[in-house]
DNA sequence: AACAATAATAGGAATTATTACTATTTATAA
DNA sequence: TTATAAATAGTAATAATTCCTATTATTGTT
């Protein structure tokens, strides 16, 4: 993978948020700085990110969204203002256990809580 | 709701797979049986019986997928050939100990394993 | 520094899944 | 049986994403 000047602005977009951007929230921040980037690019360029193991890509309903979080984590996802929060739900040795119940070579494990978060507090 | 055969019809191809079908894949048994039905009237359909509670929507990847099976339960996705299986990953208890966790008012606790189903094995 | 090879890009077209619109049809309560 | 409003077909519109192609940029080699 060849350096370029948009997708290393692209990674640190990433990198700079908690907020599991959409690749077209990613494209109006690349824009700020790049005004001539085009959605393509940033479409690319996360996959190829994604392939590189530098980012993750986690689907929201039926939404791509990316995170700089690798380690493996799980999501609280609030119905109502549609935050995704992470959170860690088991510690590795319970995954790993998970992971073995079955008679299916495990990659990986996904967890995501649905509910209200505490900004819809009564 | 007011009774219609082709809500009738869809409902009947939700409940007779364990294939968690998309709503293209059921568009294409209804017309077999009543030949002038329409994917919107499918999808119209999907909506009004997943608010019903007569069946339950779920997202893998950006697609939506159709399940008759309403009982907490979890998934297996193999990456290779794409199948959905449902598992048991955890009972009530176990469920109930996670959305108690955080300060997050839980309604319901998705997990997915993502990993290569026995069909795969060398 | 200049050059060649080829990866990366912009801009737009194409695709896919899904929703919206509207004139017509159908279920059903009175 | 008729009136009302929900349901529908068929099609247009939308949203997210991928694909295509001529041009541009990076980088290893001179």
């Amino acid at each position: 993978m060849r350096y370029s000047h948009k997708r290393e602005a692209i990674q640190e977009i990433v990198y700079g948020t908690n907020s599991h951007p959409t690749a077209d929230w990613i494209f109006q921040k690349a824009k700020v700085k790049i005004p001539n980037i085009s959605l393509g690019t940033v479409y690319r360029n996360l996959k190829q990110l994604d392939d590189a193991q530098l980012i993750n890509t986690l689907y929201d309903g039926n939404i791509a969204r990316y995170d700089w979080n690798r380690e493996p984590h799980d999501h609280l996802k609030c119905k109502i203002c549609g935050d995704l929060i992470d959170v860690q739900l088991f510690d590795d040795q319970i995954r790993n256990t998970i992971k073995k119940q079955y008679k299916f070579e495990a990659d990986d494990v996904l967890m995501t809580i649905i509910g209200t978060c505490h900004k819809h507090n009564k």
